[in-house]
DNA sequence: CGCTATTCATTTTTT
DNA sequence: ATGAATAGCG
């Protein structure tokens, strides 16, 4: 991310660059009278209450350049802070497109807060040290599945079993308490319960693991960087001075810490500008306090305040749905937006049967706009991820392209995440939840007892894990064959962290899959999912060079990979995106679907009982509503499953639903009597019909040209990889898109059960020889066993064979060659077994 | 120890 | 339906 406006301390914070443009460039043109007063605001607090589509984005970034063209304010002095790493790289866009070329003026520094605190704790974070014993500027970022892996260790230790409480259960209240400025030994303190106390002592063993790993967690990030300027005079002091006139974007989700961080900073001048809207704070649940933004006026006396009421988005239908629906909150300042658009068309409410049809009648509608228009975008916006699944479905089955917003991203990959925890434990010797994960990965014969062993040795030492396997390496504490594994590992690192210096990021990352093993064993892997893997290992290297091109060091290259969120990944130009509404915060679609509002689902069923949380999830239906600017469809389903597998259960429509008045609705129900419903009825039915057919399971992972995508939309290129698999037959790509599939589904030969099927399916006989003489090439890198004996060679498949123990069977089927053939034996009396040639000492008796 | 077939639980929302 | 944790085999 862009690191321009950082000034080193020492260099002289002037405020003031004396510069005046020399002409008057006008940034108040265009603006309402109500935009204009905010944007031309110079200096003392400022609250703006920005309704939804109310061109704050363009409010902030005019009073940038305003600051800067018209007051003569240094970019460097001007600090703004934004939710998303995608929404502070377009309010750059937006700066740098109006100041013109003028590449003189210094660009002001817009981050999110946690990218900004990670660059003051890197830059500045000595300071610390003595509140954080071990903490050095060189801190690793652990994120959620690090998190979790702390935890799993902790629990492992403490002998406590997830049925205690599950780890992402556990990591939310810790989380929680980090944010209240609570610390374990407050648990214990509080503790009403063994369990209680149980907790506070995960707490205090979950902190104890951060801190020996020197990790930081996200709300780390921030609680340091407050900790830092509080205790730290020098550098609250050159900090704020630097930063004279600060903004906040979406000041209703700011939390405890970063409401602190922001009072340190604008500890010397007060200039602060928040921008936000209590009607769209939506992350209660990750601890934002819906006060900073209600108290304002109180925590800064003699605030000004603006209200943008004015709405240029949505039509006047979805403004009055949205905002009727919201009314019904109690907690809220009030305001009501208007617009000077028409009324357009009625809200389409669609009833479904089930999940399916519902997917169905939003499939099959997006499909008809499409083609009516198909320069138009479309948003498909739900509650939970997983309800992505079906509507996902639905729309390959008509050919439709999308792109999926969160689930899995790039960096959470597991490769990905593999080749990055090389490089951490290189960086950092002491991070052992990234020598966990790789330590075994190539399999290098280190299993659970060794793990066990280098665990103990670790705490009674009180070293790291990777200081116990070379201390008990060379005390010879292991068992011969541990040693032999353990070392060998040893030896890959040190060799990977001799050249760590002096060469390039991506080379490291090169000589990491090269060396370490990790590539020989996708190559051996004959799986498409291997080849895939390989190819985004590729992209990392791509990303990584194009990071050193851009002047990133090898530590910048993972910040940003801990960094990047789901919701920077959005494309809004793809023409159709299906994301959460939590994920649709700031963005804006022509045409917008919220699918399962239903009660339990949405508003969900966690929030039901407290009058808090149900005022959130309405919140949460007014942002979703609000993100449509001309048609918004709104539907739900009569039955749904909850889980993959039996009965459907009946549902009732969300009470947001009759929120909305009757007559801004027009019911699209498959019950009524349409035509034109009718129509979609016959349509839905056959598509139906020709589904079962090919019951087409395709990825529902993002693809590899979501990748290519995913560094493009960063500005960063992209070689195609050289290796690259050939395109998966039911994926097709198509710029700006992710998980793309393609219009036709390639019909899967389907198994069917015996021998007869094993002649149909495409990866026998005929083409496996040729395959795995290709394999070959690339050894398996586990060592295979001694006693090997080829007895597989002359397997078929219709032979009858013999084993030791289930006696006489018949083959059925055979996948692979030689000695890695998998057989499947019908053995009599004892069923199907699933047999590899080389361990199955079979005879072949005919 | 590694692989696989099985069971089992799993669904908020995420910087 | 899917993925993650576990049991059993070679």
């Amino acid at each position: 991310m862009g690191y321009g406006g950082w000034v080193r301390r020492g260099e002289k914070p002037a405020w003031y660059t004396g510069f005046f443009p020399p002409r008057d460039m006008d940034f108040l043109a265009g603006l309402n009278p109500q935009q204009r007063e905010a944007a031309e605001h110079f200096e003392g607090p400022l609250l703006i209450l920005a309704g939804a589509g109310s061109g704050k984005t363009r409010v902030i970034t005019h009073r940038i350049c305003h600051l800067i063209q018209a007051r003569g304010v240094a970019g460097g002095a001007i600090l703004a802070v934004t939710f998303t790493n995608k929404a502070a790289g377009e309010m750059r866009d937006r700066v740098t497109r109006l100041l013109g070329s003028d590449s003189s003026l210094e660009a002001p520094l817009i981050s999110t807060f946690h990218s900004f605190c990670v660059r003051l704790l890197r830059r500045d974070g000595d300071a610390l040290t003595p509140l954080r014993p071990g903490f050095t500027r060189n801190f690793q970022i652990y994120d959620d599945d690090d998190q979790t892996a702390v935890l799993k260790r902790v629990y492992k230790q403490l002998g406590i079993t997830e049925e205690f409480l599950k780890p992402r259960a556990a990591l939310s209240i810790i989380s929680r308490g980090k944010n209240h400025a609570q610390t374990p030994q407050d648990f214990y303190e509080q503790a009403a319960s063994p369990q209680a106390e149980r907790l506070a002592k995960v707490f205090e063993e979950y902190e104890n693991g951060l801190r020996e790993a020197n990790a930081l967690d996200f709300d780390d990030l921030l609680l340091e960087g407050v900790r830092l300027l509080g205790h730290d005079a020098a550098t609250r002091e050159w900090y704020s001075r630097r930063y004279r006139f600060l903004m906040v974007d979406e000041y209703q989700d700011t939390n405890r810490t970063q409401y602190e961080l922001m009072r340190l900073l604008a500890s010397k001048h007060s200039n602060v500008v928040v921008v936000g809207d209590e009607d769209q704070s939506i992350y209660g649940w990750r601890g934002a306090d819906i006060r900073n933004i209600l108290d304002f006026e109180k925590d800064f006396p003699g605030a000004r305040v603006i209200r943008l009421e004015q709405n240029y988005r949505s039509t006047k239908t979805i403004l009055d749905a949205a905002g009727a629906v919201v009314a019904n909150n109690i907690a809220r300042k009030g305001k009501w937006l208007w617009t000077e658009a028409g009324a357009g068309t009625p809200i389409g409410v669609f009833e479904a049967d089930d999940g399916e049809q519902e997917a169905l009648f939003i499939a099959e509608t997006i499909d008809k706009l499409l083609r009516a228009e198909p320069a138009s975008h479309v948003a498909v916006l739900y509650r939970t991820n997983f309800q992505s699944r079906q509507i996902e479905e639905a729309l390959r089955r008509y050919g439709r392209k999308y792109k999926v917003v969160g689930g899995f991203s790039f960096y959470q990959r597991a490769e990905v995440k593999d080749a990055l925890a090389y490089v951490k434990l290189l960086v950092n010797g002491r991070d052992n939840v990234a020598l966990l994960r790789i330590l075994n990965v190539p399999a290098r014969g280190v299993g659970k007892t060794s793990v066990e062993q280098l665990e103990k040795l670790a705490r009674e030492r009180h070293i790291s894990l990777w200081e116990a396997i070379a201390q008990g390496c060379d005390e010879h504490k292991y068992g011969a064959r541990a040693e032999a594994a353990l070392g060998a590992f040893r030896r890959v690192i040190e060799r990977l962290r001799e050249g760590l210096p002096s060469q390039a990021p991506h080379e490291t990352l090169r000589r990491i899959v090269d060396e370490s093993g990790y590539g020989a064993m996708l190559r051996a892997d004959p799986s498409p999912e291997a080849e895939s893997k390989l190819g985004n290992l590729q992209e990392l290297m791509a990303a990584a060079a194009d990071a050193a091109a851009r002047g990133e060091s090898m530590e910048e290259f993972l910040d940003h990979a801990a960094l990047v969120s789901d919701a920077d990944q959005v494309d809004e130009t793809a023409p159709v995106s299906l994301l959460t509404m939590h994920n649709a915060k700031g963005l804006e679609f022509p045409v917008v679907f919220i699918a399962g509002v239903e009660e339990g689902l949405f508003p969900h069923s966690r929030s039901r009982d407290s009058e808090e949380q149900l005022e959130e999830e309405r919140r949460l239906c007014y942002v979703a509503m609000t993100r449509a600017r001309q048609r918004l469809y709104v539907s739900h389903a009569r039955y749904r499953r909850r889980y993959g597998g039996s009965p459907p259960e009946p549902c009732t429509p969300s009470r947001f639903l009759k929120e909305i008045p009757t007559h801004l609705m027009e019911i699209l129900s498959a019950r009524r009597a349409d035509p034109y419903q009718v129509e979609l009825s016959d349509e839905q039915q056959m598509v139906r019909e020709v589904a079962r057919r090919n019951t087409y399971t395709g990825k529902t992972y993002n693809s590899l040209d979501h990748i290519s995508q995913f560094f493009a939309e960063r500005g960063i290129q992209i070689n195609p990889p050289r290796a690259a698999a050939p395109a998966r037959a039911a994926e097709t790509s198509y710029p700006g898109g992710a998980r793309v599939s393609g219009p036709v589904p390639q019909p899967r030969v389907e198994p069917a059960a015996g021998p007869a099927k094993a002649a149909n399916s495409p990866v026998k006989h005929g083409e496996s020889a040729a395959q795995s003489a290709s394999f070959a090439v690339h050894p398996a890198a586990g060592p295979k066993p001694a006693a090997a004996v080829k007895r597989g060679g002359t397997i078929r498949a219709g032979a009858t064979v013999s084993h030791p123990k289930y006696g006489q069977g018949l083959v059925l089927r055979k996948e692979g060659e030689g000695e890695d053939a998998k057989l499947t034996v019908s053995f009599s009396g004892h069923g199907l077994k699933k047999l590899v040639a080389r361990y199955a000492s079979l005879k072949v008796l005919d």
